[in-house]
DNA sequence: TTATATTTGATAGTAATACTATTATTAGAC
DNA sequence: GTCTAATAATAGTATTACTATCAAATATAA
C-alpha cells in the first residue's frame, strides 16, 4: 500500500494546546482512546487518564479545557478521517451509484484506510463513535459549541454525502435529511446488531458470527435505504391528517 | 375530550420504590423532568432535585438506585406514552397508510393525545428523549441493563411499527431497521431543526418559524423515507465493492 | 386511642470528580 | 551553560455519588 500524506483539520477551539505537536499530547490522545473504550465516557476522568499515562491532571487539562472538549475532538478525528477516506476513494470515480456504495461501506467500516498514525487507532475510536458519538452534540450546550464551530466536520462529512446524493437524483428533496440519517442509521444499526438485536433486521446464524457477513447485512439495510429514497417518485404530497384526541388519564 | 384510563407498564427493576405510589415519588417524577430539561443530563443531580422539592439525597435515592435509573425511567415512560397514543389512534383505523401517517405524526408531536397525570408533563419529556433520550442505551454497560429487560419498552414500540410497515409491504426485508430508523429519525431531525440545521432540509422562512410548519416539513421528510422504503422494488442485489486501500499517513 | 410499622428528614461521612493554583524540576534550544 | 518552555508535584475547593444512622412524622391496624 502506499502511504499519503493527509492533515486532519480539527476546530483548534476544542484544545488549550495542540496535542499532536508534543508526545504527551500524542500520548493523551492515543490513552484516552482507549480508556474511553473501555470505561465508557462515563467513569472516563482526567485522573484515570493521568495515572495511566503517569502523567498529571493538570498537565492534561493544559492540553484540554475538560472531558467533553477532548471527546469532541476525538469525534472530530473521526469525521475528519472519515472525510478524507471518502475523497481519497472517491478520487478517480465516475459513477454516482459506485460512489454511494463506497461512502456506505466506509461508514460501515473503519479499518478500510487504517491511517498510519501512531497515536489514533482507529477501529477504537470507531466504537467509540458507535457506542457514544452523538454524544458530543446531544446535550445543553449544543448552540454555544456549534457558534464555536465544533460540529463544522460532521456538517461537511454530511454535505459531502448529500452532494453525491443529488448526482444521483438532483430533484431529491431531501438530501441532507438522508446524508445524516445515513451516517446515524449506520452507527445505530451496528450498535443494535451487537448489543439489541430486536431493533435491527440483522440475521445471526449459529456459526455465522463473524463481522464481515454482519456488515455486509447493514450495507444491504443502508444500501436499500438510500436507494429507495433516492429513486422514489414523489407521489402527491400526503394529506396531512387530523387526530381527534382523547384525553388519557394513567392509572 | 374523553379521558380514557390506561397504565403504563414500566420495568419495576427500575426502580427501589415505586414512585407513581406516593406524593413524594411523584414529585420525584415530576420534578426529574424539569430540572433535566433545564440543565442538561450532565448537571443535573439528586442533590439538585432535592433542593428543588425541599427533600433529601437520602430519600430520592430510596426511589431509585442512580440518575441514569431514573433517567431510564423517565425514557420508558416516554416508549410506553408513545405505543399507548399509537394503540388508541390505530384502534379503528383499517387503513395501513393512514397508521402509517399516524404513526409519524404521534412520533414529531408528543403534544397530541397529552396525558392526563398530573405529575408528567409529557411535553418536556419529549424535549428531553429528543436532545438526550439515546443516552439511556449508548453506553457500557448495555448488555447488562438490556438483560434486565430495561429496553423491552423501547424494543415493543419498534415491533408495533414494524407491524404496520409490514402490513404495507409484507416482504419488505428490512421492518424493524425501518421502524427503529423512523423513531430515531424523528427524534434527530427535530433536534437538528432546532439546532443543527445544515443537518436537514427544513426550511425556515422569515415569519415562518412556528412549529407547526416544521414539524410538517418533518413529517414530509419521514413519511418519504418510510414510504420509499416500503414500496422500493428490490433491484439485483448490490455487489460488493472492493476498495483498494491506500495507507494514509496524517501529518 | 394507643401501639406499630412505614416513610421521610436530618445529619454525617467517604471516595471520587472536576477543576484551579503554585512551585519545583527537567529537557531542549541557543 | 544558561535560558526557556514543558511537565510534574503538591495542595486545595466545591461538588458528585453515594452509604449509614437515627429521629421525627405519619399512616394503619388492633
Amino acid at each position: 500500500m502506499d502511504k499519503i500524506k493527509v492533515n486532519l483539520n480539527i476546530n483548534s477551539k476544542l484544545y488549550l494546546k495542540d496535542p499532536v505537536t508534543t508526545e504527551l499530547g500524542k500520548k493523551i490522545i492515543k490513552n484516552s482512546v482507549s480508556l474511553i473504550d473501555e470505561l465508557g465516557l462515563d467513569d472516563f476522568s482526567f485522573r484515570k487518564l493521568a495515572r495511566k499515562i503517569s502523567s498529571t491532571e493538570s498537565s492534561i487539562y493544559r492540553y484540554f479545557e475538560n472531558k467533553n472538549y477532548l471527546f469532541t475532538y476525538l469525534i472530530n478525528w473521526y469525521w475528519e478521517w472519515t472525510s478524507t477516506r471518502i475523497d481519497l476513494s472517491l478520487n478517480n470515480i465516475k459513477d454516482s451509484t459506485k460512489k454511494l456504495k463506497i461512502i456506505i461501506k466506509l461508514l460501515i467500516e473503519a479499518s478500510l484506510y487504517n491511517a498510519d498514525t501512531e497515536f489514533v487507532d482507529e477501529e477504537i475510536l470507531h466504537r467509540i463513535v458507535i457506542r457514544e458519538g452523538t454524544k458530543a452534540y446531544h446535550h445543553k450546550l449544543v448552540e454555544e459549541e456549534n457558534k464555536y464551530g465544533f460540529f463544522l466536520s460532521y456538517k461537511a462529512l454530511c454535505k459531502k454525502i448529500s452532494l453525491v446524493i443529488l448526482e444521483l437524483n438532483p430533484k431529491h428533496n431531501y438530501p441532507k435529511a438522508l446524508a445524516s440519517t445515513l451516517v446515524e442509521t449506520a452507527n445505530n444499526n451496528i450498535y443494535f446488531a451487537k448489543h439489541l438485536p430486536r431493533l435491527t433486521d440483522v440475521k445471526f446464524n449459529e456459526k455465522d458470527n463473524n463481522p464481515n457477513k454482519i456488515n455486509e447485512q447493514i450495507f444491504d439495510i443502508l444500501y436499500h435505504m438510500a436507494t429507495s429514497s433516492i429513486s422514489h417518485k414523489l407521489t402527491k404530497k400526503a394529506k396531512p391528517i387530523k387526530l381527534n384526541g382523547n384525553k388519557i388519564v394513567f392509572t
